[in-house]
Order: C-alpha cells, then structure tokens, then sequence
RNA sequence: GCGGGUGUAGCUCAAUCGGUUAGAGCGCCAGUUUGUGGUACUGGAGGUCGUGGGUUCGAUUCCCAUCACUCGCCCCA
C-alpha cells in the first residue's frame, strides 16, 4: 500500500485501542495506589551496564535483543528492555533505601528487538510494581493481590490461570541443577537440539521445553520440590496459605522457571490461551538478588510487571465505558461561528463535552452532530442571534425548543445534561 | 536469528487457468433538502493489485528479491 509505515513491531495506537490501554493503566493504577504503591516514572533509556549486569550473559538478550542508541558519550546507551532495572537503579540513584520497605508502581513503553508477532512488539507497554524489603512472603502474596484485584476488576480472570511455583533460594536450586543435570545428560541423545544447548547455558529452563519428547524425558526427571531447603519450603507454604486465605485461586506448575539467576523463591504467571503462543500476559516473582547484583544494598525485592498490548487485546469494545455524548454546537453560518465558540466554552466550563461544527449549511452541520453522537445540538442562526437565543434540538426526538441564551444552562439543568 | 502462510480502495473481501476500462459491501463526498440530522433514493471520488527486478508480444496473475503483517521455533527481562 503506501510506502511510508512505521517502524517493524511499532504501532500508532488510535483513539479507541488507546482507550483500552488507558483503561488497563487506570485500572492497575488505581488497585497499586490503594495498597499503598505509589507512582513512578524512569527514564526511557539507561546505560546498557545497568542490564548488562542485571540480565547477565547467559542468554541472547544482551546481546541480541536490545535497541543500543548511538550518542557522543561514550557509555553504551540502550532503550530500556524492562522496567525493573531502571526502578532498582532509581532506588540506589536516589538513596532511598534508608527507610523500607519501598512500594512503587509504573507504567510505560519497553522496547525489545524480536521478530515480531502478535502480541510481540518492539515497542511494547507495560505497567508494574516493585516491593522492595519485604523479606517475608507476605510481600510475595501482596504483589499476587495486587495483580489478581487489576485483572479481576478488568473482567478478565474467566479466561485467565495463575500459574505460580517456586525456584527456591539459592541453596535448593544449586542442588537441584546439578540433580537435573545429571538426569538429563543420560538423556542427553533423546533431547531437541534446543534443550541440549541449554543444558550447558541454562538447564533450569529446559522444564519450559515446548518439545513433546523432551517433555516425555521430564516426567522421569528428579522435582525441583526435592531439592528445596526447609526455608524455602515454609515460604512457598505461606504464598500458598496467603493466596488461599485471600481467595485467590492458582495452579501450581512446577515446570515454570525464570531465565535470569537473580530470581528467586516465587515465580508467577497469568497465563491465556486465548493470545496464541504469547500466553503470558502478566508475570513476576522475587528477586532478592537484584539489587546486589546491580552494586547496591542487599534489599529483597518482589514484583511483577504486565503487558498492556497483551492484556488490552483481551478487553471486548464493551469493556469501555460508552463516552458521554457531546453537545453539538450548530451555527448556521460561518459569519457566526465566533459566536457558537463563545458559547462553547460556557458550556464547557461545566465539564461538558461540547463540540464545534464547521462548515457547511445547517443541513450538513446538523448530519455532523449525528455522526458525533451528540445528544443536542444548539442551533445559532440569524434569528437566534437577534434576539439573544438558540434553538435547542433534542437529536433523539427531534424536538426543538427557541430558548434566551442566558437560560441555556439552567434548562440543559433540568434535562440532566448538564 | 530460523521455518511456514498472507499482502487487491480508508475497512472487510471478490475477480483474472497470463489478455482490452480490476469489482462489491461498508465508509467518505455531493445532490434530492439555500433554517433541520438519523432512514431512503441518485450520483461521485478513491487502486502504478505491498515494493523492486525478471520471464513474456503482454504480469495484479508466473519466478526471484525485498518490506510489512501473521503462525510456530529460538529467546523471554
């Protein structure tokens, strides 16, 4: 079609799917601050050391999958791949670890260089929490609330499962990869080419193979649930205790892991079938050692960020509340335009939606209101003008009503307009 | 990054086994209606058939490349 487009994996969100986006950020929005999260925004770029030593080497991300910027300093500069780096990083920048716990939401675009599908953008939104120095799993169960009360109030939880397991602290998972690496090299011949590549880079993951043979491989395979200290144990019993006890309901699926080393204990999922491959569509855990890792204090962490795109694709057009029909200002020439802007602004000093419509003879200003979904529309002609008045048109009936001006507001009053 | 599918009007889709002016519905604009919209009727605009190259007397149709979307894989922060 035409040549100009936008960039791979970019949208322009028009009005009606922005609405659905602002709707899915005004909901998370308003459940964080009623714990008590309060807003934040960071920058939109960091330094890419700040990923760097967060995500690590261990998979493509660094170096594959971020958008580097090219600038005159000569500190490598990436767009921000995820939101939780940049908040920890605004937490050591800004020494605000001296009084805990920390509770902060946030919501804006990420950018990822993947091939895109639906639901996999390089441009992406996401809003998020992050709880820092909450130790106990308490804070784990918040989170989980906190995730469940947004997507719950969106209407959504029919058609979403949260799936949720534990990684353990970092005791049970050395133990367990090196009883899982052991397992698996035995079957070494049997598994895909995928999972063979990552038993050397990161064997943890290969319990989220999609291959059907290696899934076979894995029943036989030693459970993470063996190899968890007793402390890591009680704290996955009292996510589990927290959640029944709030009424939230979870599936367990000990196959769901965490690519990155930091995570820790609790991993969660809210998962869909109804988006394809791109199942996820809202995702934490904790991840105690995040901030270590990035040279600050050592602050447990909790958190979750989800995918706006993903989550608005789910919201049906009724999902949205239908906008309040405007009023429609009609006057019947251009010469008395100036006029009805005038009495635009009087009405919508009232909170109003009141609406100008431009050129044409009355006959095609009148089919603009319709079109807007006006309720009314103020009529200003030669005759209105004359005599201080407007001509009142209910646009359902048909009804019209030759009203003085100065009365306009009290009789859009009574009809309940106003 | 790897493999499959798709690409015709603003939108949803036809058609051409390679052949003259590529069609419909919806939408848009205008008129019937120079102080009355919604419904109806009439008319109109809008396409280098995603882009570039090749084969051919002739390509929207066949071939190649490229771009975008899409399905799956890799990765998943």
């Amino acid at each position: 079609m035409t040549t100009i487009q936008p960039i791979r994996g970019t949208h322009d969100l028009l009005p009606q799917e922005f609405r659905k986006h602002a709707l899915v950020t005004d909901v998370a929005r308003n459940v964080a601050a009623a714990y008590g999260y309060a807003e934040m925004a960071t920058p939109i770029m960091e330094f890419k050391e700040i990923f760097k030593r967060t995500l690590g080497d261990a998979s493509d991300i660094v170096n594959k999958e971020m958008y580097e910027i090219i600038d005159r300093g000569d500190a490598p500069i990436v767009l921000r791949p995820e939101g939780t780096a940049g908040v920890a990083r605004a937490v050591i920048s800004n020494g605000l670890t001296q009084s805990l716990p920390l509770k902060y939401f946030y919501a804006g675009p990420m950018f990822r260089y993947e091939r895109p599908q639906k639901g996999r953008l390089r441009q992406l939104h996401q809003i998020g929490i992050e709880l820092f120095g909450v130790q106990d799993p308490i804070g784990d169960v918040e989170v989980l609330s906190i995730a469940y009360d947004t997507l719950k109030e969106l209407g959504l939880m029919n058609h979403i499962t949260l799936e949720i397991n534990t990684l353990g602290d970092e005791e049970s998972r050395k133990t367990y990869r090196r009883h899982l690496v052991t397992y698996l090299k035995d079957h070494h011949a049997h598994l895909s080419p995928e999972s063979q590549q990552r038993l050397e880079r990161n064997p943890l993951r290969i319990l989220d193979t999609k291959d059907e043979g290696d899934k076979k491989i894995l029943k036989e395979a030693p459970p993470l649930a063996e190899s968890l200290t007793p402390y890591s144990l009680e704290m996955f019993e009292k996510v589990k205790e927290g959640l029944e006890l709030l009424g939230i309901p979870y599936k367990l699926n000990p196959h769901l892991v965490r690519g990155l080393d930091y995570y820790c204990h609790t991993a969660f999922e809210f998962t869909t079938t109804e988006l394809g491959s791109q199942g996820a569509v809202l995702a934490g855990g904790r991840y105690d050692g995040l901030m270590e890792t990035m040279g600050g204090p050592s602050i447990p962490g909790v958190g979750w960020a989800g995918g706006i795109d993903r989550i608005a694709m789910m919201l049906k057009e009724n999902d949205l509340k239908p906008l309040k029909r405007p009023l429609a200002i009609v006057p019947m020439d251009e010469s008395i335009d100036m006029k009805g802007l005038v009495l635009a602004k009087l009405l919508q000093k009232h909170g109003h939606r009141v609406e100008m419509t431009y050129g044409g003879n009355l006959s095609k200003r009148l089919k603009k209101a319709t079109k807007i979904n006006a309720c009314y529309a103020l009529i200003l002609g030669e005759k209105e003008i004359s005599s201080d008045s407007v001509t009142l048109k209910d646009l359902e009936s048909g009804e019209q009503t030759f009203i003085p001006q100065i009365q306009v507001v009290d009789v859009l009053k009574s009809k309940g307009v106003l």
